[in-house]
DNA sequence: TTGTATGCGTTATCAT
DNA sequence: ATGATAACGCATACAA
């Protein structure tokens, strides 16, 4: 590993004059310029990061911290990914930590000076490693809404924007009896905080527009029925027209082979309508318009707050960003079948 | 953030006691110790880690490099939370680099001392970076199986083991027909190394047991019609006894539903063995019994190679370490209909 | 048992 | 336009 004083001595300049060259922070004559790149060049140097650090006080690394690991979340690589890929085009790189001892990870990295910031993900309603922000001495923002945000920035789609606007949609359809589907991730508690963000706005929202809201059973993956669903909640008279689904994508999967088996046609029969999930990289058997989450959005709000609080000393603490959802059609939603036959509702 | 110079002053001793007081490298005296660890304390100093690191030429951190990021993955971040949990046991963090541009960034990284050593995800056949792996200076580990290994270490299961594993236990169960069922991610060339392992293996040892493999087409997600497969490979009369999935969970619960409807019972009718796959963290629709892709396994080895790499200065070029394929028994494996009716075949 | 001094590889401040 | 050198925070060889 060659370092700055061979390069220096390999293009017959001294330590400082191969610094302002790659660095270009003062004027270099072109002839010596050029001899130093060229030593660069062959000797293939590499500035390390270490010491460049040590003066700098940026080690331009950024630490992201999962929540509890056994946590299942299929979207958690896509958060991942979309932070390294944000970060980088900012001149960082992610350090990623395991999700175990959470707060005690973020304190070493933090205050070690090994990250310059910290990127919260799986933001639970309580959540310690929100709380405990101020103990990191290094701007944190999560992805995700915590009660007690005072010590951090947060960034995350605005779910109850996003259960009113799913009601007004569906409302707007004629749909007047809606069952809402979810799935065993909500059994672990204290329950995921945007799950419940959604559905309490939800089915307020609802109600306000006089509609009838089911809720299905919670029940261990494994068991879920996907027949039972169907038969209690859209085969009997006064069932539901359209279906709200906040499950994971392979449950309302099976719903809709059972849903295609039995000819109750999406949409013609019920609606789909998938709220707060990611299904436009998941094999489903049939396009389902969704209000989705949008990793790429948060983390890329995320790391502008983020680097804006490490290089522009910006206090970003209690900043609450939320991002209006989305709506992305794929045909799975039409008229309500009564208000279809009956006119105008 | 408190320096060492704060706690040798607070705690009225010289910086280098401080020092070997939290190394134990020599011997300090009860009274002293006292002092400086609560002084330690109570100033909450850590130890800045790029200081650290310019002595010990360590950083303690090691790169993860996934493949291209289009490329679908749904157990990428098992491998990342694998990864960062065998690090972080052996004193380690992790860095999580994009996929795009990899080369670049595992030479940037690499050669500026911010990572000690690489592991490799996503690891095709023809795999550049791996090809490329002298350039990096540092010990390097592959998951997976690229062509060209020279300069870093494998780590993986045993594929081809795994298809004659599976050729013998059907084939013991009197299975003479059998279809592979595979999914998109095939589609993409050049198509993941493990997957045609695996499929070439498995074949072969069919054909020496005088079994007949079909295999299913490859379409898009999208298109994929479990309908479709059903009735050209299970409903003829010479239709296979036995599915082999290759393909993601979920078109594999679209065919379990296809197949429950119609009544051809698994494993009654039809024996189902899903191979490379990582089926437990997913809600399948019944038990499907399996021969799994082993992150855990595949993470802890490569750690291990890794850090003996890093710290015991073990050369591991070249080395290639696979593991004997699991079978996990969830019940969806019976003796051939055939087989059943008419005795000992 | 403890303190002093040096060096790790850079960058920035002087000086030339 | 270029060079010499101090300083960053820590670990360790050496001195006491």
């Amino acid at each position: 590993m060659a370092g700055i004083k061979d390069v220096a001595k390999a293009a017959g300049v001294s330590v400082s004059t191969v610094s302002y060259v790659l660095s270009g922070k003062r004027s270099i004559s072109n002839k010596t310029a050029d001899r130093v790149l060229d030593a660069v060049n062959r000797l293939n140097y590499i500035p390390d990061a270490s010491a460049r650090k040590m003066r700098g006080h940026l080690s331009h690394v950024i630490a992201i911290a999962p929540g509890r690991r056994e946590v299942r979340h299929s979207s958690l690589s896509a958060y991942f990914m979309q932070t390294a890929l944000r970060a980088k085009a900012g001149g960082y790189d992610v350090l990623l930590l395991t999700g175990e001892d959470p707060v005690d990870d973020i304190l070493r990295v933090a205050q070690s000076n090994l990250a310059d910031g910290v990127v919260l993900l799986d933001v639970e309603e309580n959540d310690l490693r929100a709380a405990r922000a101020a103990e990191y001495g290094k701007p944190c923002v999560c992805i995700g809404f915590p009660k007690d945000h005072d010590d951090c920035a947060c960034v995350d789609v605005d779910f109850a924007c996003m259960g009113r606007l799913a009601a007004d949609r569906l409302r707007d359809l004629g749909h007047e009896r809606v069952v809402l589907l979810r799935s065993v991730e909500h059994l672990s508690e204290p329950m995921s905080g945007y799950l419940n963000l959604f559905r309490d706005s939800f089915i307020a929202a609802a109600e306000d527009r006089q509609m009838v809201v089911m809720e299905s059973e919670l029940t261990e993956y494994r068991n879920f029925d996907a027949n039972a669903f169907v038969s209690k909640y859209l085969i009997p008279k006064n069932g539901a027209t359209a279906i709200v689904n906040q499950a994971d994508p392979s449950v309302l999967n099976t719903v809709l082979g059972v849903l295609s088996v039995s000819g109750m046609d999406v949409p013609q029969y019920v609606s789909v309508l998938s709220c707060g999930t990611l299904l436009d990289s998941y094999p489903m058997s049939k396009g389902i318009s969704e209000m989705p989450i949008t990793p790429a959005v948060q983390c890329s709000r995320a790391m502008s707050l983020l680097l804006g609080a490490i290089e522009e000393h910006h206090d970003i603490r209690g900043e609450v960003d939320l991002s209006v959802p989305t709506f992305i059609d794929r045909g799975s939603l039409s008229r309500a079948r009564e208000a279809q036959k009956g006119g105008c509702g």
